[in-house]
DNA sequence: TTAAGTGCAAAGGCTTTGCAGCATA
DNA sequence: TATGCTGCAAAGCCTTTGCACTTAA
């Protein structure tokens, strides 16, 4: 599989072990394909591994999230929100109603940001951007 | 203060009471100027009034949000943020390195918003930008 | 007067951490 | 073999909640 491959070759690079739990959850996360939380992701891991604890969940997002392999997302809720990163950036809507997830690419968005930059002499590492609402189906239902 | 008759007034139109309790808070949200979370609204409220709860503090904000005199947001870290709502948006601009928040009006950007909720047949009550990376000096400093 | 609000303390949910044993390189 | 990693359990934070007392209207 290529992006496990692509994972794991970023622990190594870095000098970090490449277990069995890891790849495990670098494949639960590519799986995932979207957002997951450490709590569905722990839920998930250990149907594969039953012995696997928490407390390796939360450390390996933490150094993924360090690697630049996964963004962490807070949508709302308490908890934080886990995706590996993609090439292309995106942007989410969360509905209110009904809490689906929309991922979207905003047209010329980096060009904004570009200037953003500029303008506040401020070096850009990441964007972060939410819009709460209601999706069409929900939307409609009100 | 004009200020401060605006929240209060806003919860008495919605028939709550306006308590000690509630217009300290709302006049401390008012002098913060900016960005605030929960445990430093409660360090400065109890100088004011030490028998303040912390309980208290996170029902008022709670109800602040409800009745929309305040918005809340997600920096990073992980307790949520609270600032009283504004006329005009601005979005954030948060410094990696001395965890600065500027805020900054972007041009056009409510155009974006509405052309995004066109196309994805979205209603959106609540936009929120986070922009991470760092400011001049920690900019200059690396 | 009376429903709403408060303080207190305990509990809840998510996340982090100390430590002894285990596994990767 | 020697670090680094893991599992376990406990603790840490932030936030919410139950209950009896208090207070605004």
């Amino acid at each position: 599989m290529k992006r496990e491959y692509n994972g794991t070759s970023a622990l190594q690079k870095k000098g970090h072990f490449i277990t069995t739990q890891r790849r495990l959850l670098l494949d639960l996360l590519y799986e995932a394909e979207g957002h997951i939380d450490a709590k569905e992701l722990y839920r998930r891991a250990i149907e594969k591994d039953a012995s696997i604890s928490q407390a390796t969940v939360y450390r390996s997002l933490s150094l993924f999230k360090e690697l630049g392999l996964i963004d962490e997302m807070r949508l709302g809720g308490v908890q934080c929100y886990y995706e590996i990163k993609q090439g292309i950036d995106h942007q989410h809507l969360i509905c209110q109603g009904c809490g689906k997830i929309i991922e979207i690419d905003i047209p010329h968005f980096q060009e904004s940001i570009n200037k953003i930059q500029k303008d506040h002499c401020f070096k850009v590492t990441k964007v972060e951007l939410y819009m709460h609402g209601y999706c069409t189906d929900c939307g409609n239902k009100s």
